[in-house]
DNA sequence: GTGTCGGCCGTCTGCCGACAA
DNA sequence: TTGTCGGCAGACGGCCGACAC
C-alpha cells in the first residue's frame, strides 16, 4: 500500500482528523473525506472534533445486533450506572474503510462529561454543526449484468460522463482518453474512456474488468465517480444490501459484544476516561452519536404530540435524498425495562405511503421535521410534550435552555 | 449451501455436538469432526460435552488480543468478582469454519459452577479425557509455486497418493480416475487424478485450478486430504501464517472486546448462568478452556521446581508433533496486578534449542511434561511447590484431592 | 440513451513430457 | 522423487458495432 499523495492530506472542512498515520495493522487511519462521505451516503454527517455529542448505548447496541446478525439477548441486563444517553466530549473522529470490502466506517473517541463539566457551556458550538461537505460533482451508477460481465466494459451514462469526466477531444476518431482514479485506500486505477458505437456512447474499456474482479463487484453493486476541486478523479463503491454479507464474528459472542459496549461506556463514565466506538453508516439503522446541539434543539425546543404530521429524509437508490411523510402515533420508551426515560426511538410513527414496511416504526425526535401547520388530527394533548430530564442521570444540572446558546 | 449427507451426521466419538442445525446466518452449526481436527492440528483436542472444565479469562484475552492485533490496554481493570480461573460445566461444543476463509473455530457454552456444585464430584470423568479422534489416513502438503500457478495442476507426493487416494487402474494408459472430495462446508470438489509424465508421477489436473482460485490459495498455504473409514475423501486447507490476515474488526473496539469477555464471564458467574466463547485453535497461543481433570492433575499432582527439566509438544510444518526440551527458570504470576495467584502461564522456562525465540517464555503447568529423573541442576527448593488455592476464589471447598478421583 | 448480443481476434489457461535438483 | 519449464491447443477475455427497448 502506498502513502497518500499530498493532495489527499488536507484537513477536511468539517474538522475530521486526517493525520494520515499508518496504523499497526498497516491500515491508514485517514482517507479522503469527500470520497468517504460519498460512499457513506448523503444523509451521513459526522460531528466535529472537539464538539459535544450525545452517545446512545441503545443505538450502539442496535448496530452491533445488525453486524452480528443477532438480536440483543433478553437476559443481558443494563448497567445500573449507565444512563440511556451520555453527554460526551468528542476527542477524535477518523474515517476508515475495510481493506477487504471497502466498507466505510468511522472511529470516534468519546469522553463522558461529568456533571461539573456539563455546566460549562462554552464548548457548545453556536451553529447546529455545518453539514459535512458532500461532493457535488459526482455520479453513482448501479452496475448492470453487462457492466460486470467479462464480455465487455462499463457503459457510462451520458450526463454522468459529461459532468464528471474531463472533456474528450472530439477531433480524434474515435474520441478517447486515459482516466486515472483513486479509491478509498489511495490505490490508483487506470481506465480507457472511449466514445464510440452506433449510437455513440461513453464506455470504460481497458482496465475496467481488473477493477471489477479486484473489488469483487457484481450486478446490483454501485460505483461512484467524483471530480473534485483539485481536478482529481475519485472512485468508490457501494455494495448492494446482500442479506448477511457480514460474517458472524468468530472473535467474540454477540452477547459478549453487547456486554463489552455497555461495560466500556460504563467504565469510561465512572473513571471520566475515554472510550472508542465504531460507527458503520451503511450497516447502522440510525446514528447513535449526534451533536449535543441537535439533541437539545430536538428534545427541548421542538413541540411534538400524538397526531402531529412530520417529514423525514431518506436516501434514494440513486444516492440522492427524498422526504417521506408520516404521522406521530405515540410517544413512549422503546425498552421500558432496560432503558427507561430514553429519547432513543421514543416516537412511534405511521408512514403515509403503502411501501412503508421498509421504514422504521419508531424514530427519534432529532430525525424528524415536525410540521406545525395543518395538523392532520386535532390533538387533545398539550401542544408541547414536557419530557423532564430523568432524575439520577447526567443532566445539565439546572442549566437553563437559553444557556445552551439557542433561542 | 447443501445439507450434509447422512454420512457426515454421526455423533463424533469424543462427544462433540453434531446436531447439524442450520443457524440463522445460514451457517451450519456442525461439520465433519475428523476434518475439523485435521485442520486444527494434531495438538488440539476439545473437552467433552458435559464434562467440567477450567476457563481462563486471561487466555481468552490473549486470543482476543491476537485476533484484533491489539494488546490489552493497561487501563482495563479486572473485574473484582472475577477469579483468574472459573470451574465450569461445559454444556455444548460445536465446531465451525469461517465461510470466507475456512478458518476453523469452536463455540463452547460454559456455565460457572457455584461452590455448592463444585462439591459434587460425581461429574468428574475418571479418565483424563480421551484425546479427540484425529484422522490417521491423511496427508498435508504445503503448496509450491507450481501448485498454485495457473500454468499447471497439483503435484501429489507419491506416498501420499498411494496412502490416501483410491488405487488407480494401472491397466489403463495413462492410469487416471475422478476424485470427489468434500470440504468443511460440505461443498463437493471434483479433480482428475492422473499418473503420467516421465518419470511417472501423481497429478491433480482438471478441477484443481478452480479449487485454488475459489479458496484463494497461494504458495505456502497447505492442503489436506483425508480418506476416512466411510471411504469418503475429505479436503481441508490451512493458510500460511500471513501476518495480520485477520482484519481489525470494525464492529467493536478491542478495548470493548476485552471488557466484553470479562463482563460476560463475571455476569455468568454472578447469576449462575451460561455464556458462550469462541476458540480459534490456530490463532490462539494456548488453549484457555481445559478439562478440569487435566488441570487438577497438573496443579495438584505434579511436582515442579526451578531448575527442573521438562519437555513439551509442538506441531511441525508437516502437521505432525515433536517434543522440545527446556528448563524451568521461575514460577510467578504473569500479571500480578490484574491476575494474581493465577496458574495461567505461571511457569517461566528456557528452551534448549537456539531457535527458541519462536517458543513462549512462559507456559502453564498442564502444557508440560516434567522429567523427574536426572534434573539438570540440583535444586535447593522443596521438591514439591505448594501453590495453595488462592483465598476468596471459587475453590473445591475442602474437597480432598483424592475426592477428585485421582491418585 | 443504454442494455445485451454476435462476431472476431488475441491472450492466457491448462495439459503434456523434458529436464534438473 | 518432484519442482519448474517450453511447447502447444483450445477456451475465454475483451473490443467492436448491430439492434432493440
Amino acid at each position: 500500500m502506498r502513502l497518500s499523495s499530498a493532495g489527499f492530506n488536507h484537513q477536511s472542512p468539517e474538522g475530521i482528523a486526517c493525520g494520515c498515520l499508518i496504523g499497526s495493522a498497516g491500515e491508514k487511519t485517514c482517507l479522503n473525506s469527500e470520497l468517504w462521505h460519498a460512499c457513506a451516503g448523503p444523509l451521513v454527517s459526522l460531528p466535529s472534533i472537539g464538539s459535544r455529542v450525545v452517545y446512545f448505548p441503545q443505538g450502539h447496541s442496535e448496530q452491533v445486533a445488525v453486524s452480528t446478525n443477532k438480536e440483543v439477548d433478553a437476559h443481558i441486563p443494563n448497567y445500573p450506572s449507565l444512563p440511556p444517553q451520555l453527554i460526551c466530549q468528542l476527542h477524535n473522529v477518523t474515517m476508515h474503510a475495510d481493506l477487504e470490502t471497502d466498507e466505510v466506517y468511522a472511529q470516534m473517541t468519546l469522553q463522558p462529561l461529568s456533571p461539573e463539566e456539563q455546566k460549562d457551556a462554552s464548548f457548545l458550538p453556536a451553529d447546529l454543526g455545518a453539514p459535512s461537505k458532500h461532493p457535488t460533482n459526482y455520479f453513482c451508477k448501479t452496475l448492470t449484468a453487462s457492466d460486470t460481465s467479462t464480455h465487455g466494459g462499463f457503459s457510462v451514462p451520458r450526463r454522468a460522463a459529461e459532468k464528471v469526466f474531463p472533456p474528450l477531444d472530439f477531433s480524434q476518431q474515435p474520441p478517447a482518453q486515459e482516466l486515472l482514479a483513486r479509491d478509498l485506500h489511495d490505490n490508483e486505477w487506470k481506465f480507457k474512456h472511449i466514445f464510440r458505437g452506433q449510437p455513440k456512447r461513453h464506455l470504460l474499456t481497458t482496465g475496467w474488468s481488473v477493477f471489477v474482479s479486484a473489488k469483487r463487484l457484481i450486478a446490483g453493486d454501485s460505483v461512484l465517480f467524483i471530480w473534485n476541486e483539485k481536478n482529481q478523479l475519485l472512485l468508490g463503491i457501494r455494495r448492494a444490501n446482500r442479506p448477511q454479507t457480514m460474517m458472524p464474528s468468530s472473535v467474540l459472542s454477540s452477547d459478549s459484544m453487547h456486554f463489552g459496549l455497555l461495560a466500556a461506556a460504563a467504565h469510561a463514565t465512572a473513571t471520566n476516561s475515554r472510550f472508542i466506538i465504531f460507527y458503520n453508516p451503511r450497516a447502522c439503522p440510525s446514528e447513535f452519536v449526534i451533536s449535543l446541539a441537535k439533541y437539545v434543539k430536538a428534545v427541548y425546543h421542538t413541540r411534538v404530540s400524538v397526531g402531529m404530521r412530520f417529514r423525514m429524509l431518506f436516501e434514494t437508490e440513486e444516492s440522492s435524498v427524498r422526504r417521506y411523510m408520516g404521522t406521530i402515533t405515540g410517544i413512549s420508551d422503546l425498552d421500558p425495562v432496560r432503558w427507561s426515560n430514553s429519547h432513543w426511538r421514543s416516537v412511534k410513527v405511521g408512514w403515509d405511503e403503502s411501501t412503508a414496511g421498509e421504514r422504521q416504526p419508531r424514530v427519534s425526535l432529532w430525525e424528524i421535521e415536525p410540521l406545525t401547520t395543518f395538523p392532520m388530527y386535532p390533538s387533545s394533548f398539550p401542544p408541547r410534550l414536557k419530557r423532564p430530564w430523568p432524575p439520577g442521570l447526567p443532566s445539565f444540572n439546572g442549566m437553563k435552555e437559553d444557556d445552551l446558546g439557542m433561542n
